[in-house]
DNA sequence: CAATAATATATGTTACAACATATAATGTTT
DNA sequence: AAACATTATATGTTGTAACATATATTATTG
């Protein structure tokens, strides 16, 4: 099945086309990793919180901040994430001392138990493009670092 | 600027960068695609149902599940995009006598002058990937394709 | 040191995807 | 034709990006 089926639509030329597919391809990869995260009742962005505080969390004061530049997401609102997670109890939140405007996050042990229930997602997202082989996904992101202009 | 900087973090192989990278370029051109958009007061996926209704307005009757089928995202609420249309007069609204069930949309004037205006955004989009020659475009596309199992 | 600027976070709003449920209309089965 | 299934759309909820604005705290400057 090809994208111009998929889609039922005709495209100017291969850059446009090429716009559509790395939309349309990169949603259908993200559903496919919402859909095994969800098992574990909880949304992409919760989850990429977490990871971060489990991979950063010898580092304090793991400030709303410190968070929100290691996103993907620049736009991240990091602070209601953190809520919702505050909520479930898989972190805690505190008033840093040293600068009181920051916030203090640390990742719970429910929080790490969660992760590690969570494995299975870590492994899905190395296979969701195991499609290509070796050396297209090296071309794949070559081709993605220059299309940011990574010369 | 590597995506390794933009991201600071690390990745586990080159399938897992893959992901991520896919994802953060994605996002990228997403949001310069957006901002062209914006000018013209509309948001994107108000944009996109534009585009079909104009697209199809010969073949009546244009059904919300019509509009549907044509979007990237197939759970896309297009109930509440024509609302929101409706509001800013750029399209029509009425029931399909042929079956009561569905609603027959259509573009207004108002509709089509402004998708003229906007021009300069479909132009925007065929250049977002200018980075890549016409032999890398058509590279990325047969890899997207594949990740798609379009073999 | 007081005034001002910058920073960290919170909060409010809009648009939307994802999902669940509701309602009305149409199609099918008995 | 009545009962049931299916379909088209609407509506309600949650999570979140994008944006604007607010507040508290810290840093800078006169």
């Amino acid at each position: 099945m090809s994208i111009e089926d998929d889609l039922k639509g005709r495209f100017r030329n291969d850059y446009h086309k090429g716009l559509i597919n790395l939309t349309y391809t990169t949603k259908q990869l993200g559903y496919e990793f919402f859909q095994s995260l969800k098992q574990h009742g909880i949304a992409e962005q919760q989850y990429n919180v977490l990871r971060i505080l489990r991979g950063f969390r010898s580092q304090v004061p793991l400030t709303i901040g410190f968070i929100k530049e290691r996103m993907l997401d620049k736009d991240s609102d990091v602070s209601r994430i953190v809520d919702r997670l505050f909520e479930k109890g898989l972190l805690t939140r505190k008033e840093n001392s040293g600068d009181r405007r920051q916030k203090s996050v640390e990742i719970t042990s429910k929080g790490l138990s969660l992760l590690d229930k969570m494995f299975e997602c870590e492994k899905k997202a190395d296979t969701l493009l195991t499609n290509l082989t070796e050396e297209e996904i090296r071309e794949l992101n070559r081709l993605l670092d220059k299309i940011r202009n990574n010369t």
